[in-house]
DNA sequence: AAGCAAATCAACCGCATTTGT
DNA sequence: CACAAATGCGGTTGATTTGCT
């Protein structure tokens, strides 16, 4: 298809929206529905292409839109999954309730990469900056014999996984992020009620939710999260060498490729299935997203 | 207050994929 | 199977806002 044929033919408006045109759009797109985009715009009385129309509604009409800045927990997360699905923004955009790939991919261009170099992470490999440059430098006195790897988002991430020092537990300050929030991340293998809240792959399984790159299955002894769940992680309680001392698994790249393959959008049907509360559900559905981003698995 | 640069955000562009005929 | 249209996605751009001097 050529450039915008659509907006070629015919004399469409471009650029902003006009509070009048959302009107329009949203009235109509509330009463009838989208079906067709390419419909839309006629049906709706707009001067607009389809496709602008649909990029509209999904970046700033749509009702389920959760508006205002983001949290420190979703910025952890996007960094989190950014590592693992690189810029596949969409697909990271369905792991956050509310939020559109449009603002998360702004977000992460103007914002979290550059909080990540402050930290000393390269945006790209999600690895320590002087690891990336020593690699650099690697590669040149090879007198440029192989070609780096793709500079841009890691698709894979297995040298990552595999190449992590053990000492990444603060990490984008994850564990605050997960462990103070409300949801008190315990996975025991009994038959408790959180437990069954869990997808089988966890819960039957050997396998306790990491909030770090590397897949690790611990036992299912282990409990991450005593009642008084702050304190505990506060005070150091919890350490990444804790977890270490589990035994653990880590993937193969094949394996890893091949579960990474497999996340698909069914997180929101299957998880919020077996939860509560709308609350319940939010705070639970990031921390499992976190689970199964972690151990490549889909549900 | 004015001017400038950096940051932010909304929207467009072009390409790839999916769907329909 | 071939083709065209529709849709979806990620990269990019340009306008606006914010912060600094």
């Amino acid at each position: 298809m050529g450039r915008h044929s659509c907006c070629y033919k015919q004399k469409l408006r471009k650029g902003l929206w006009s509070p009048e045109e959302d009107e329009k759009l949203l009235n109509y797109i509330t009463n009838h529905g989208h079906g067709c985009w390419s419909s839309v715009p006629k049906l709706a009385g707009l001067q607009r292409c389809g496709k602008s129309c649909r990029l509209r509604w999904i970046n700033y009409l749509r009702p389920d839109l959760k508006r205002g800045a983001f949290s420190p927990e979703e910025e952890n997360l996007i960094a989190e999954l950014h590592s693992v699905l690189g810029n596949r923004w969409s697909q990271i955009a369905a792991r956050l309730p509310g939020r559109t790939d449009n603002e998360i991919k702004n977000l992460w261009n103007s914002s979290i990469k550059k909080k990540l170099r402050q930290r000393g992470i390269d945006p790209n490999t999600h690895k320590p900056i002087s690891e990336v440059d020593k690699d650099k430098t690697t590669a040149t006195s090879n007198n440029n014999n192989h070609k780096s790897p793709p500079s841009s988002s890691s698709p894979t991430n297995q040298d990552f996984f595999l190449e992590r020092p053990s000492d990444f537990s603060d990490y984008f300050g994850l564990q605050k992020l997960n462990f103070n929030s409300n949801l008190g991340l315990s996975v025991t293998a009994d038959s408790s009620p959180l437990c069954s809240m869990i997808p089988s792959q966890f819960s039957t399984g050997n396998m306790v939710g990491s909030v770090f790159q590397t897949p690790v299955c611990v036992k299912p002894s282990v409990t991450l999260a005593p009642d008084n769940t702050s304190n505990f992680f506060d005070n150091g309680g919890f350490s990444w060498s804790t977890l270490n001392s589990q035994p653990i698994y880590i993937k193969s790249e094949a394996e890893y490729l091949a579960d990474v393959s497999n996340i698909t959008d069914p997180w929101s049907q299957s998880q919020n299935e077996n939860l509560n509360t709308p609350e319940d559900s939010d705070v639970f559905s990031k921390d499992l997203q976190r689970m199964a981003v972690s151990f490549g698995q889909s549900l």
